[in-house]
DNA sequence: AAAATAACTTACCAAAAGTAAGTTTTTAAG
DNA sequence: CTTAAAAACTTACTTTTGGTAAGTTATTTT
């Protein structure tokens, strides 16, 4: 095995480089990003999410929050059962993110300077 | 005009959305993460890079070298001219996404227990 | 009674990513 | 000295992902 200048094993460098990379190439899917940014505002409907985000298409929308639930990082709530009424929320886990989205936040504003 | 519960003119806040959207979308993009945070240990060669980040294939590696390079958040030394020796290197403003990085790092380990 | 809204789904086309092979120069090996 | 391997790409081709548009079902509004 090689030799390595930290405290972690190659085990266990590999393995946080490989859950680093997973997450990021989730997280960094397309329209995953402003998501996230939109529901930590507080629980939105389709329709809402929708609006508030220019661009994308309802198809590309219903997958996104599909992985997102999937994760566990996103709750779906229907608002009226048997009624085309639904909404969405971060999970706990989710919110979690919100220190991510803000570290994107202020090094946008930093680079618009 | 529709009113806001922030200080943000409607503008503002659309301007900043469509900055972060784009950002986000432009450090989201495959191997993106990953790539920069192998730079932020150091500069480092293009078959470094390869070797450091298992799965990528040189020409997406090549691909989004040169995207950094055009978002002026990489610089590329050619360490001897005339011969296949180049080194790729965060710039200032790339070393600034460092915070980006280690709140996705956080959020990783934070996930895993 | 007809039109619009909500939250999808399906089908199709375009763009991005993956894979594999080829290129040029330079260094290493036999 | 000839051959092989490495470095940093480039080109061509296939697969996957994303974008666009239309269709669906059940409510709500006009």
């Amino acid at each position: 095995m090689e030799k390595s200048n930290c405290t972690c094993t190659e085990n266990e460098i590999s393995k946080i480089c490989k859950d680093f990379h997973g997450t990021i190439e989730f997280i960094g899917k397309r329209w995953m990003g402003i998501i996230i940014y939109q529901l930590l505002k507080g629980p939105k409907r389709f329709h809402e999410l929708v609006e508030n985000i220019p661009g994308i298409s309802d198809r590309l929308l219903t997958e996104r929050l599909r992985d997102l639930e999937k994760e566990g990082l996103v709750s779906k709530k229907v608002l009226v059962p048997s009624q085309k009424k639904v909404e969405y929320e971060l999970t706990p886990g989710g919110k979690e993110l919100e220190a991510v989205i803000t570290s994107i936040l202020h090094w946008v504003k930093t680079r618009q300077k």
